[in-house]
DNA sequence: TTTCTTATTGATATATTATATCAATAAGAA
DNA sequence: TTCTTATTGATATAATATATCAATAAGAAA
């Protein structure tokens, strides 16, 4: 049952922290094999899926996209370009204790929450104001 | 380009109405052929989104999940339970206006934003409790 | 160090959700 | 009734993720 330390491992938590910006599995992959093309997909994903239970990474769920994780850093919530579907950071100062105020109301237990914001990012709306005139 | 009435899309719009709790194209497609079982899955899937694009109906994207998709009631979220994996309503009165907060602070558009809840639901958690002692 | 147990891997099959393709059908205008 | 084409049904395909299983290797035990 005991942990066991392996290059693959290391391999995943190395590239998940180098890339930083809510990467997919699919991205961290690509990111692994350009130094170790022998990884199997499946064991990113294996390792995604430990080190988030371990709580070395964070896995984001994006509705409609692909789950993307995240280096641990301070709380901070996402907004989703419905143009170019990437994810940028949004602080969450403004929306802490959120849960707080309807974990009484129900007779759920409430573990946690996912905001995800949609919109149209800088990029995408300057490309938008372009072609509009 | 002009909409047309089918058969198919009223039998959809009814289904999404009748189940009402947020049910997924499955859950619709299996409600449907009980009564017209040559319908095709893939026009189930055409017209829960035409339905949504133009109003009728509300998509509900869950992380994790299957999208659900809803008759259109108040305003309102939902939480996902992680045990069972059913979706429930939550009042939505106190989130509201989230968005106008951060309107201002980005070079982002906001549209809107979705909050999944996460817990355990009543139900699973009497269970939960009852094989624990 | 060598042996041994079994966690982990790589490869692949499978599952799930959803869209794309395309010939056949049928809604509704002409 | 005829005609155009939106829509359908059937199926292929895509994207994401897990399941399976023999082979490998981490790390404890000898």
């Amino acid at each position: 049952m005991a942990r066991r330390n392996t290059i693959q491992r290391s391999l995943v938590l190395e590239a998940v922290n180098k890339l930083h910006c809510h990467a997919t599995a699919d991205e961290v992959y690509e990111e692994i094999i350009k130094e170790h093309p022998t990884i199997s997909k499946a064991t990113v994903y294996r390792n995604l899926n430990l080190l988030s239970d371990m709580g070395e990474i964070r896995r984001l769920e994006i509705p409609g996209s692909a789950d993307h994780f995240d280096h641990i850093t301070r709380n901070h919530c996402h907004v989703k370009c419905k143009i170019c579907g990437r994810v940028f950071d949004v602080d969450m100062d403004f929306v802490a204790g959120l849960e707080t105020g309807i974990r009484d109301t129900y007779g759920f237990d409430f573990t946690g929450y996912d905001i995800i914001f949609h919109g149209v990012c800088p990029e995408c709306k300057k490309q938008q104001d372009s072609l509009q005139g």
